[in-house]
DNA sequence: CTTTTTGCAAATCTTTTGCACTCTA
DNA sequence: TAGAGTGCAAAAGATTTGCAAAAAG
């Protein structure tokens, strides 16, 4: 286990992370990794995976599971959200949810767990969708 | 496409349908294969997915993604609950949240989506691990 | 007898790992 | 120079697919 504060800036690392400022949204692996080779960065795959795992060790980027199968990150935002997104076009909207937060923290109590984090997405079909659905 | 209603009842379909009724939790392709096969049923693992797959699509059970890229089913429940899970020893509890369904509903209904799902799972650590901790 | 379903193995795809090499501190 | 970080290719794991054999209608 590597100690976060000891990692290098190198020049693929932050060719990452300035691609991450880029964008807003959740990202494959795969698609940050042609994102840089577009833009003429020729970083490894590997290094794209081990680079972001390592961001996620560090709370700098979020991650989650596309229904894909693939394993998307992007940069931490501000606020703690979710995700509505749409199962047809994958149109994403952000949620905050102080509502589902609260009763997280008391339910967890409840149970006398601590330290507890949550995963929370939405699917569905979005309002263009399922007109011409 | 296969028209949903052609399929053919088989030993094996009737042998998977058999064992998702056994369970109330999501379990993994993988998982629900070593189930059949540790009750002597011995079915390919590629027929375990392919009919896994069908009855997706056949409304027939709900499948989610692992944290770990593994997709996992689990028949269509009569109550929609979720889970907290201690990191540390794996105890789960279930748990309803009335208040997070109507949250999903209004959230979701207030951006103008449909048919829509969610996934919903709580990680921590539990009173007894906290204290050993 | 015709068509669907199965099993097996090979193929895919995403992600991880081994290792020699490069670059930073 | 020593050790962290990288690239490449091979390895792992999960899931899918091709195809001939078996089973259902």
């Amino acid at each position: 286990m590597n100690d976060i504060r000891t990692r290098r800036p190198t020049k693929q690392r932050t060719a990452i992370e300035a691609d991450l400022e880029r964008y807003e949204e959740f990202r494959s692996a795969q698609e940050i990794h042609a994102s840089l080779h577009a833009r003429g960065d020729k970083i490894g795959l590997a290094t794209v995976y081990r680079t972001l795992q390592a961001m996620v060790e560090e709370d700098l980027v979020d991650t989650l599971r596309t229904g894909d199968g693939e394993q998307a990150f992007r940069r931490c935002s501000t606020g703690h959200h979710h995700h509505l997104v749409c199962r047809d076009c994958g149109r994403t909207v952000e949620i905050e949810g102080p509502a589902v937060e609260r009763w997280a923290a008391s339910v967890s109590a409840a149970h006398g767990f601590t330290d507890v984090a949550h995963t929370l997405e939405l699917f569905g079909r979005c309002a263009p969708c399922g007109a011409e659905g």
